[in-house]
DNA sequence: CTGAAAGCGCTTACAG
DNA sequence: CTGAAAGCGCTTACAG
């Protein structure tokens, strides 16, 4: 009968305040308003009209609508991050030192997926219909960034060898496997085994390799099988290890290196409920020095990679892409370091 | 001279695809497409026309502009999501629950902040003008929300106390920490302590509170200074718990409650430093069950509280609110329960 | 079933 | 310095 029930959901408590409104408040053209919410006014407003529309601004309470504003300039204060897992601690601190970087002229949207899940580009596809500002693209695999096709400003991040034409910054986590075999070969471990990821990311495919060889330089063996994966999953690495230890143990293994300190986890866990002695028995070691991992049972020995540097310096690159200012160096490799706890060495 | 070294930052290397060129291409009009882009053929288009549109859309790869959509419509596709401390991995599950929820309709955009930190509504503010759907605000202080006075669909998540009216998704952390006082008298002991955290979040006062209240009921001491506060942090739990201790201890302190696992995190560290016999000369408990309790040194009775339920009930309850459905029930709250490790039992 | 047209809110040449 | 006007890409009454 009447129209009063329309408005269901969301009945607007004071109507949203537009350009015209304070144009008309202030007694002035939208064009004037424009300038002056954008702090253009230099040598375009006179210093009168400026403050009246200032006072209009503040009094009506007026904010610029980004979607009327991003639809004109063709592109919004969006920053798009991608990342593949946002459960995992270190991503937060990375999360952090984008913020910083970023100030709050852009908004961060981030676009996470499921625990280990690389997202689809097809989804990013479609947030870039959101029209971003910039993009930060968190451990891609290369299938991913191909099938992006991306335009527009793009950093990487943890996204070693993607050509040196790419801008990205990256954690020498080459540098970080090396010290692990090191450390594990200087405590007498001949025989070794390795907990990998099960995405088939750069990083950690590097992390692997890097162990690997570091482990046959330093003469160290690594039976067959030894070499296994699973998600960033604490319960998921504890079943992995519980069905691979009995093999291991017959074959001599007294070390393992963990992709991550998640997979880390797990296996502490595993060998605690199975009463394996760490490091009396085995060895364990894990990769990103999460908070956690000083305070774990036992400490858990692990590669310190810069988090929030990490997203600082790309946030820094992004910001450069989109001022259209040159980049110093297209890509960056920050260093990592091995924290020794008593996962590997007995307190 | 000319102009081609204008699009310097990122020159897009094809032009985007409009639903006018789709138009064009299928020899209809806008309005046609936008009908069948966005499913609304039903008795609107002919199936002749349908599916020129469909094999236009699909040869030339057009994806709905999202900017001149929300324009046009008046809200985007967005939900924004304002969260206190993304560096906590509780929130991280309860992401995902949201995410779960959501589906792909929805993108999700994230405003964290520093850790602790609770969102300015003036920032917040300006994310309006992104005009989401909706709205979900987690662990909001009452002063927030009271700025904020946001108009549209809107879930709270962990925020007792907020009024029968405005739709939440709670926790019983009131039950949780009843559990936590139960579980130390029955251990015996008669005079504890209590680490806060610092930001006035309602969860946070209702935890304390509810803790310090069943303590006192169940014949319990609570000294003087014997309630402190940190930021979510393990170093400053750590130097909080290291300062406080001394005095504590003369105090006969044999147990404590932290607001979190984190803070709990920091008494551990600090306390294995110190010498500190857990859970022999103290007892210690935390709050959220962390996926690393069940593996710090020792592991760490906490109250297990569902983040990813928390999330996901949220979402479908704004997805409700969005879509102009009647809410069941206003506001739901979901069970916590005692997990007992080793910080307080001798294992 | 179809298309021309108005309108969402803003920004930016352009003419004055 | 200023404002009228076009245009960003889409959606939606409206008239046919």
């Amino acid at each position: 009968m009447d129209s009063s029930d329309l408005p269901r959901a969301a009945a607007p408590t004071r109507r949203r305040v537009t350009a015209a409104m304070v144009a008309e408040h202030a007694g002035v053209s939208t064009a004037t308003v424009s300038l002056v919410a954008n702090g253009k006014t230099q040598g375009r407003v006179s210093a009168v009209n400026a403050a009246k529309v200032v006072a209009a601004i503040s009094e009506l309470g007026y904010i610029i609508d980004s979607i009327g504003s991003s639809l004109s300039r063709g592109v919004s204060s969006t920053i798009i991050m991608v990342a593949p897992d946002i459960s995992n601690p270190f991503f937060a601190k990375v999360i952090a030192g984008v913020r910083s970087a970023l100030g709050s002229d852009y908004q961060l949207l981030l676009s996470v997926t499921d625990a280990g899940q690389l997202p689809s580009a097809a989804d990013t596809r479609r947030l870039l219909g959101l029209r971003p500002a910039g993009l930060l693209v968190d451990a891609p695999d290369p299938l991913f960034l191909e099938e992006l096709s991306a335009t527009g400003p793009l950093v990487l991040l943890d996204a070693p060898g993607f050509g040196p034409d790419i801008p990205a910054v990256n954690l020498d986590v080459v540098q970080g496997a090396r010290d692990l075999a090191a450390h594990m070969a200087a405590n007498g471990h001949t025989t070794v085994a390795y907990l990998d990821g099960i995405t088939e990311t750069t990083t950690f495919k590097l992390r692997r390799t890097a162990f690997l060889e570091a482990a046959a330089e330093l003469g160290m063996h690594i039976p067959e099988n030894a070499v296994i994966a699973t998600t960033i999953d604490v319960g998921l690495a504890a079943d992995a290890f519980a069905e691979a230890w009995p093999a291991w143990k017959a074959a001599g293994i007294t070390a393992i290196a963990c992709a991550t300190d998640t997979h880390a986890y797990g296996v502490l866990q595993e060998a605690r409920a199975k009463g394996i002695s760490i490091p009396g028995e085995l060895a364990v070691t894990g990769f990103d020095d999460l908070p956690y991992s000083a305070n774990s049972n036992p400490g858990l020995t692990s590669v310190n990679l810069p988090a929030e540097l990490l997203g600082r310096r790309a946030a820094e690159q992004l910001l450069r892409l989109i001022n259209g200012e040159p980049l110093e160096t297209i890509q960056l490799t920050l260093d990592s370091s091995l924290k020794v706890r008593g996962s590997t060495v007995q307190a």
